[in-house]
DNA sequence: GAGCACTGC
């Protein structure tokens, strides 16, 4: 491509940038660490730091990622012995970050991890009594401060990656403000709590901390030129991909290049076309080595990013979002930012899940561009315009506005906060996203009515049992409802293979091959007892990984499964619920799944479509399901996920079956002034299974409508979406 | 009739 065509405005900024913490700390001499943290810049600050924090209730620290701030300040604290023996609490939104700064701080410090120094995350914990200076996930503090809600073990939190706003960290904000104020109330231990942060946008943390000092971490400043598009491009694959070979033709070839783009798909299709043009290029030309990088691609080949290329070749990683904070590449010199992100929002109104392709916001366009002078200067080509970045919003809406809230709503109770809708959110969820999560908690039985006072609410024993699990509340109900069913074991390994990634993968272009191996293990029950199956065969051949790659078994997203299933495993014991297998009985199954997702279940119309039963939208079953060219009368399903259609996955068939309904309940249907056929059924007491099949009545869903909490409310619900 | 960004407990 000619340079004087080249579509580009260039402009130039400093980036603020520490100095790389990739290498292997582990083989470094402690003299040698010593020396690393006296050149870092923070150094300088760090009397400042100490006196500063010391002095205040509440900090914002700001620092670009790499300064040293997460690795400095919990040290620099515990040196100071500001905490005065009390433990200090670091937390990260990922896991890889807690265990390897841990890991760090610790070599850093001289001691051994889990002495002094320690990590939790969950499924591993690596503290003991001796530890003063705790790294954690930010949802294991949570979890904590649900036993806890004072968090009295600690003298200072740090909320590290406080920009990147996780649910868990949203909800921390105001759980450490609210123990902090009652610490003081209570005339305990002063908590301080500490907020760091890479944002420029400070005056919203500093106002929220009560208007809390903010201090300034200066980084090392890596110059990246950045280039705009001079006109707004049609196709942003077609535009990524000619950018890629104008730098090919123009850079020297060990200048790795690293794109941003959406999808699995996407990767896949752009990875064909980088290759084919390779092929067609001049003889003299550098080679290219093409590189994918998605969550789903199993490690082997994720890890081929971090393989050093050969001399006289160029590296080109495609890659989605994961690059932008979870996995660090070495070596990129030019990043290409298509501008686009595949995102998930949730529509309270329809409880549905949209998973779609749309323009990123101004912090994430600089955190991209930020992964192009880790190490040294950099390049990044935006292939949008100046003026259209100047039009996105600054800031990523936070998760907390866009996620189902259910889980959040039972937490916070659990933490004894009885005014959900006015509870202390940085930037609170809109009203009817935290009615409608109330509301599902109410159907599932797990919040009542507080008598202290109107829109007040507590958690019945139901809820306070359902707290325990790290589960959606729905699946949590499901597994506490197992123990009328006889089935704990069989659903204790289904609802582990649901809060996994999907244990079935296939390249796109094996699909057809996979779907082969899959038929094996499909059900005319649905995709729930399809994952029951696959749980058996897996253990049955012990876990072998030649047997998953055959069947095109996801053997990662299997073993995380079995480690939560040990782990839900656990808890059912604290629960004291009783372990019992149900065979091959799968109306126990499908029965008590029921239990927990009777909200979430559509009925065949009769143009064989399916409207959902809670309020009548169209929905579909989606085509990975082993449903797909079924028609059951009742389908259930864990969520509908909007694409060109609103899907449900993964599905179950409902049949009918023995009859849940209880005398007591049909006396208070009676009592509603409910007009239909199917009330006068009830009223009538006989519910023999002609009954069931001439009214389109399933028994399934409505015996646990009217097993649950008796209340009106309920019923009107009940009715509301069952008689017709 | 056709499809799954990324975390976390």
């Amino acid at each position: 491509m000619d340079k004087k065509q080249s579509p580009y405005k260039k402009q130039k900024y400093f980036h603020n940038q520490g100095p790389s913490t990739s290498k292997d700390f582990n083989s470094e001499r402690s003299n040698d660490l010593y020396q690393e943290r006296c050149n870092l810049p923070i150094y300088s600050a760090r009397a400042k730091l100490i006196t500063e924090i010391r002095k205040a209730q509440n900090s914002i620290v700001i620092g670009e990622t790499g300064s040293g701030k997460t690795t400095q300040i919990p040290q620099y604290l515990m040196e100071a012995g500001v905490t005065k023996g009390k433990v200090i609490a670091c937390t990260q939104p990922r896991r890889v970050a807690a265990t390897t700064i841990a890991a760090r701080v610790a070599a850093e410090m001289g001691v051994q991890l889990g002495d002094t120094v320690g990590y939790t995350v969950r499924f591993d914990d690596t503290t003991s009594s001796q530890t003063k200076l705790k790294f954690m996930t930010d949802g294991m503090l949570l979890r904590e401060a649900i036993l806890n809600p004072l968090l009295s073990r600690y003298g200072i939190i740090i909320l590290d990656e406080a920009h990147e706003r996780t649910v868990h960290t949203d909800v921390l904000f105001g759980i450490v403000k609210a123990a902090q104020r009652q610490r003081q109330v209570d005339n305990k231990n002063p908590l301080k709590v500490v907020v760091m942060s890479a944002t420029m946008d400070v005056d919203h943390f500093s106002n929220y901390f009560s208007k809390a000092p903010v201090l300034y971490v200066q980084g090392r400043q890596h110059p990246i030129q950045l280039m705009y598009a001079s006109k707004a491009q049609s196709d942003y694959i077609y535009a990524a991909l000619v950018t890629i070979f104008q730098i090919h033709q123009e850079y020297p070839a060990n200048e790795d290049i690293l794109v941003f783009l959406t999808g699995q798909e996407e990767i896949e299709g752009v990875s064909r076309a980088v290759t084919d043009v390779a092929k067609d290029l001049p003889s003299e030309s550098p080679g290219l080595i093409v590189c994918r990088l998605y969550a789903a691609l199993p490690q082997a080949i994720q890890r081929k990013v971090f393989q050093t290329t050969p001399v006289g070749q160029r590296k080109v990683i495609l890659a989605t979002n994961i690059a932008e904070t979870s996995i660090t590449i070495p070596g990129i010199k030019h990043v290409i930012d298509t501008g686009r992100v595949k995102a998930k929002s949730y529509v309270p109104g329809s409880g549905v899940d949209m998973l779609k392709v749309q323009w990123l916001s101004q912090a994430q366009a600089w955190q991209r561009t930020g992964r192009a002078g880790r190490e040294d200067s950099g390049t990044c080509w935006r292939l949008y315009t100046e003026d259209t970045f100047g039009k996105l919003p600054a800031n990523t809406v936070p998760e907390i506005q866009r996620a189902n809230l259910a889980n959040v709503v039972l937490q916070l109770l659990a933490l004894n906060v009885k005014d959900v809708l006015n509870f202390d959110f940085m930037d609170p969820p809109t009203k009817e996203s935290l009615e409608k999560a109330i509301d599902q908690l109410h159907l599932l039985g797990a919040v009542e009515e507080n008598k202290e006072g109107a829109q007040l609410l507590k958690l019945t024993s139901l809820g306070r049992e359902m707290v325990a699990f790290p589960l959606d509340p729905r699946l949590s109900k499901v597994i506490l409802a197992a123990k009328d069913f006889g089935c704990l074991e069989e659903i204790l390994s289904i609802v582990s293979l649901l809060s996994v990634d999907s244990v079935i993968y296939a390249h796109p272009n094996k699909r057809e091959q996979a779907s082969q191996h899959w038929k094996k293990f499909t059900s005319s029950d649905g995709d729930h007892i399809m994952l029951l199956t696959i749980y058996r065969s897996f253990k049955a051949v012990k876990g072998n990984k030649k047997w998953c790659f055959e069947n095109f078994i996801h053997s990662r997203n299997m073993k995380q499964a079995i480690e939560v299933r040990k782990q839900l495993r656990e808890l059912c014991v604290k629960a004291k619920l009783p372990f019992q297998s149900c065979g091959h009985d799968t109306a126990a199954i499908r029965k008590c799944l029921v239990q927990g997702m009777f909200m979430n279940t559509a009925e065949l119309q009769v143009d064989g479509s399916y409207l959902s039963l809670d309020n009548k939208q169209p929905v579909s079953i989606h085509p990975s399901s082993c449903l797909f060219n079924c028609k059951p009368a009742y389908a259930l399903y864990d969520e509908l996920v909007q694409t060109s259609k609103s899907y449900m996955r993964p599905g179950m068939a409902l049949r009918s079956c023995a009859r849940l309904l209880q005398t007591t309940v049909c006396e208070e249907v009676k009592q509603l002034s409910c007009n239909s056929t199917a009330m006068t059924v009830v009223t009538e007491g006989s519910w023999g299974s002609s009954c069931v099949n001439s009214n389109r009545i399933n028994e399934d869903v409505l015996g646990s409508f009217c097993n649950q909490n008796k209340s009106y409310h309920k019923l009107v619900y009940a009715s509301g979406i069952l008689f017709k």
